[in-house]
DNA sequence: GGATTGACCGACCGGCCGGTCAGTGTTATT
DNA sequence: AATAACACTGACCGGCCGGTCGGTCAATCC
């Protein structure tokens, strides 16, 4: 019925086949739950094949992870547009990470089982070749705008970008979740207002500035 | 060497045994990666005892899940401190939640990869039995302190408690990575910087007011 | 003191796992 | 036409998985 099995087609490389279905599988189900039977299957090609084009389950698993992350890099490498006033380009680029995100979702959450498994190594290939680019490229933006005047100089740059970062993370891991919450359900589809409302509360703050009319 | 292996001890039940040696291992690797062969040598027991006191591995992850619900629920039982100016108060119960997410970390674990997982019914359980009262109550913290004026009231109270949430669960799962950005390696251990930073931006904004001295 | 009960164990089961291998069909090179 | 290289397969392997079974032992009840 209304599953969501995105039968890899019969289109391209073998090889090409097989890495899809084994990102789709392991975005879903994590690396343990999957087996090399199931890929194979949903390639359309034998078990054996698998570990002709790929030297073991590991070494597909980190094929998976390499692609998803230049897949993921290029994703954010065309959004600049300076000429906007400093708010507006912090507001336009919270609304394209947050969309970058759950456009690609399966991506997304490939990459957040392996930041969350914590794994020293792998956490420090994943800060240094996938967040590592963005994130300096998050706060450069920001130190520009104490340079500029328009930012609080106090605030640690690093702090608002992570601030950002972990409200976008946070609407995507926990919507399946949020929906159920009565105070939030409203927002857990809606990324839109969401970026929007949290852009709002980050540059002006949740307190009522004094002289402020009721 | 410095593993983390905490060998649960040769004391109380053998049923209570296994939980803890379940409860360790599930929040360590997830449920597929651990087998009962390996939560019985940790426990102590045989593997047919596990299946003597749980019906099955699932029967079993659930009741670890549970005992971990009810313990994180007994939590944040305890902080109320009514007579706290409003500001006072948000910014305790923002660093008290932080706290018990990182001292009880193996909880924190657990019920976080059950919230990645998106099970649906499962994502419902927890959003009933176990964030639910919490989420709550920090809405109405937040509701009360727009009603006494402290608060802008045209901001959603839902929306700010996520994004409360959001910081503290996004540093307790990212700490891994954030240890190699150089922008913000030096909040990854110090929590208690972490929360301060958090609610000065949440209560007074990003942006450099009007009429502020440079 | 015999019967019952429940905690507990060693041995075992079918099945699936990741991975191997001998062999087949196709295509390009010579 | 012979050969080499390569994509691909079905049958198979040892090992571990979750789970079962027959049985031991100590405490409890009548």
């Amino acid at each position: 019925m209304g599953k969501t099995e995105s039968l890899i087609p019969q289109v391209g490389d073998a090889a090409e086949r097989i890495l899809a279905a084994a990102a789709q599988l392991f975005a879903q189900s994590g690396f343990d739950a999957v087996s090399i039977n199931a890929i194979a299957e949903l390639a359309g090609v034998s078990k054996a094949n698998v570990f002709h084009h790929f030297s073991s389950k590991d070494d597909l698993y980190l094929a998976v992870l390499r692609a998803a992350c230049t897949q993921s890099c290029a994703q954010l490498d065309q959004l600049e547009s300076a000429q906007d006033s400093f708010a507006e380009r912090l507001r336009h680029y919270a609304s394209a990470h947050l969309d970058s995100i759950v456009r690609n979702a399966e991506i997304s959450r490939l990459i957040l089982r392996e930041v969350q498994e914590g794994n020293p190594q792998r956490s420090k290939e994943l800060a240094e070749q996938v967040f590592g680019a963005n994130f300096a490229r998050l706060v450069a933006i920001l130190r520009a705008g104490q340079a500029r005047g328009e930012l609080r100089d106090d605030l640690d740059p690093g702090m608002i970008a992570t601030l950002m970062i972990a409200a976008d993370i946070f609407f995507f891991q926990s919507r399946a979740v949020s929906r159920h919450l009565p105070d939030v359900k409203h927002l857990a589809d809606d990324h839109g207002a969401y970026s929007t409302m949290l852009m709002d509360i980050l540059l002006h703050g949740i307190a009522k500035k004094q002289g402020e009319k009721t």
